[in-house]
RNA sequence: GUCCGGGUAGCUCAGUCGGUAGAGCAGUGGAUUGAAAAUCCACGUGUCGUCAGUUCAAUUCUGACCCUGGACA
């Protein structure tokens, strides 16, 4: 490199869906800039569950210094903000070594929690949320939906009454602080970034991506994704956060079924979970400004 | 070969006491402020296996045939 580019002072962020190619992105970035990577992956934080999350592997490690991945246990509470806060130690942290820091994941609301931060209510508080739990199963999620409208009008109109993670958490917030979740929204707004940031991506066509998607299942299954599955069940895991995710919910549901496993069938529920998950990440990065790469390239800009 | 089930949306199935049908999943689009790989919203015409019979009207009743699962031979 004969000289940086103009945009240094800004935070490097690797976006895109599932399966793209982020992680190879990343490396070749830190490869080619003196990069360390700050994965904002809301499944790869975990440990334990190593298979089922395309997190890099040795030799990609190898390459670049990855930072984020198993790094809390998965029963261990985690949140957007909570990695907002570990991300930022993380960038100080590679900055002050002299090096470049490349945030890359495919969880957004994480990634926007590190640009813009959040509103700045309290964390979640687990006898509110289950309060609101056995008030639902009480008197069903209207109930609850009921209780929201009656102190914060705007939220509940915006919310359906299904969206129980949503509306639980607008009321808690109320509940927490005395002030609607609409208004702590509305001052916030996601208007101003706290760190100045600069979002790329992979450009694939959407049929290439699917086949993408197929052959990462394919060969998730072929390096014991299911054994890996089983044994932490055995270990007591399956109510943790990262079980819920994609792969190890199809997977959990088959092995706690008690019937015999269909894997043909099972990876083929893995798959489409996968693709559904992409068209969820597609439609989050519609309106971002992401710099699209072509494949294999390097050339920011 | 006989007996008993089934053949309805891409898949798994519900249903129509005769008036041409609807759920879940998949698919497509959307939302997303401390669970985010989570959670939620919207979008449903398909020779109701084939042929014939009864009927004003059959996917629904009857018969034959085809396919399929199980049991018995």
């Amino acid at each position: 490199m004969t000289h940086e580019p103009a945009f240094d002072d800004e935070l490097w962020v690797i976006v895109g869906p599932t399966a793209s190619g982020k992680t190879e992105l990343a490396i070749a970035l830190s490869e080619l800039h003196g990069g360390e990577i700050v994965s904002a992956d809301s499944v790869q934080i975990y440990r334990h569950f190593q298979v089922g999350t395309g997190k890099p592997n040795a030799a990609e490690r190898a390459r670049a210094r990855h930072h984020l991945i198993d790094i809390v246990e998965p029963d261990e509470p985690m949140d957007a903000a909570r990695f907002a806060e570990l991300a930022a130690e993380a960038i100080a942290q590679i900055r002050a070594r002299g090096k470049r820091p490349i945030v890359c994941g495919g969880s957004f609301l994480w990634v926007k929690s590190l640009i813009f931060g959040l509103v700045p209510a309290p964390p979640a508080d687990p006898v509110v949320r289950a309060e609101h739990k056995a008030h639902v199963d009480r008197e069903g999620r209207a109930g609850l939906h009921a209780r929201l409208a009656a102190v914060d009008r705007e939220s509940a109109s915006r919310l359906s009454e299904n969206d129980f993670v949503r509306v639980s958490r607008a009321l808690e917030v109320f509940e927490l602080t005395g002030k609607p979740m609409s208004v702590w929204q509305a001052s916030h707004g996601f208007k101003v970034q706290e760190r100045p940031a600069r979002l790329f991506g992979v450009r694939r066509e959407p049929g290439e991506l699917d086949a993408r998607i197929e052959a990462r299942c394919r060969l998730m299954f072929e390096n014991g994704f299911i054994e890996e599955a089983r044994n932490l069940l055995e270990r007591g895991y399956g109510d943790c956060r990262p079980f819920g995710s994609v792969g190890y919910k199809q997977l959990r549901a088959a092995l706690s079924s008690g019937r015999d496993l269909d894997v043909a069938s099972l990876i083929g529920d893995v798959y489409r979970a996968t693709r559904v998950f992409a068209r969820r990440q597609r439609t989050w990065l519609r309106d971002q400004p992401v710099n699209w790469l072509e494949a294999g390239s390097t050339k920011l800009r």
